[in-house]
DNA sequence: TGTACATCAGTGAACGCGCGTTCACTGATGTAC
DNA sequence: TGTACATCAGTGAACGCGCGTTCACTGATGTAC
């Protein structure tokens, strides 16, 4: 039966969030429409009044987790981390706890590689999400005598390192993996 | 009809090394065990002759593809790079040729998105092909007073960069995927 | 070497399943008077 | 404010499709004598 649009508004919201946790979770293809209706507490039939299709879903899914996933950019120290600066972003984001559990974490590293496969609407909204991070990391970076510019170059580097070892500690081996987050953690710190 | 133990042994190598490209291109789930087999010239019937599950393609197919992948990080320049050393192997790695052809190219950046939902026995033959990169990888890192387990460290902090930076580059728009693979050839050159 | 028979690589139809999407329906909400 | 009606959020069955896998079959290959 229909409810109101305050309540519709609220299942709007449910099925967003929860597509953004199980898409970073179970990947594009392993999430199905059924799953993110039924995580909000409904039945797969109605999402057509929420989205017109999968895409538009993943679209403004993945919109959402990148404006979390800044937000902890922007402040590493609010979600755990040790301080709120570079070191405290690494230390989060190359944790076992972020390792564990992609559904919260960063949607680079979480995305990147269903995306690669995926339309070119959907990979402007990945790239808009990327140059919104590497914005918030910018500011972690040497000022000195360094340009804008350079600092967002830097910062596109940090990301590329430690979205590329999340990735891959995810998809090995447990050795392999704290292999990799620890060589990343302990050489990261030359300048 | 039956085919001679010959003409078998070629079938079994078309579909191995056919599969090993069409999942760097398309993807575990975006390449189905038909596709293989019509790539190989057959039909996809005949395919549970070479292979006991698709599971055990993929696992076949990724040695396979990381064997290869190994022996451009050995000697880049035999795949097209300036030079036989990291510059060249870097130069390769963040080329748009690598970017638009990763059915010949890394399987960490192609399939490290993919394989972080697998099984544990997948992930286990992922981790063994990354620590064979690095092991190839490490030889070009600098000697000095480092030991070699500080060069493997290096190494593997490089594939996360080169990995992560060609993955978020695949999975963007052309102009942050540019910007992406620009700031990492560019920074890369501190020791 | 020649023959008779067993083996089995490859074919193509068929299976059960989960997917994204559609649709007729329900009944509470929203609106017009 | 109260009433009558239109709207539409949500339900659950159904659709067409592609997938991994199975199976009966074919006929050339391999083997035993």
């Amino acid at each position: 039966m229909r409810v109101s649009r305050e309540e519709m508004a609220k299942s709007h919201d449910r099925i967003l969030s929860g597509a953004a946790q199980l898409l970073r979770e179970r990947g594009l293809e392993g999430t199905s429409v059924a799953d993110v209706m039924t995580q909000a507490g409904l039945t797969h039939g109605g999402f057509y009044r929420h989205f017109p299709t999968k895409e538009a879903l993943v679209d403004a899914a993945l919109q959402a987790a990148f404006v979390q996933s800044a937000s902890i950019a922007n402040s590493p120290a609010a979600h755990g981390a040790a301080s709120d600066d570079l070191a405290g972003y690494r230390g989060y984001y190359l944790s076992s706890d972020h390792l564990n559990h992609p559904g919260f974490g960063c949607p680079i590293a979480a995305l990147g590689g269903d995306l690669a496969r995926a339309s070119l609407s959907l990979r402007q909204a990945f790239g808009a999400g990327v140059r919104l991070v590497v914005k918030q990391l910018a500011r972690f970076m040497p000022l000195g005598q360094h340009t804008n510019d350079q600092r967002e170059e830097a910062a596109m580097r940090e990301i590329a390192m430690l979205a590329g070892a999340v990735m891959i500690a995810r998809a090995s081996d447990p050795d392999t993996a704290r292999a990799m987050l620890r060589a990343c953690a302990r050489g990261a710190n030359r300048p």
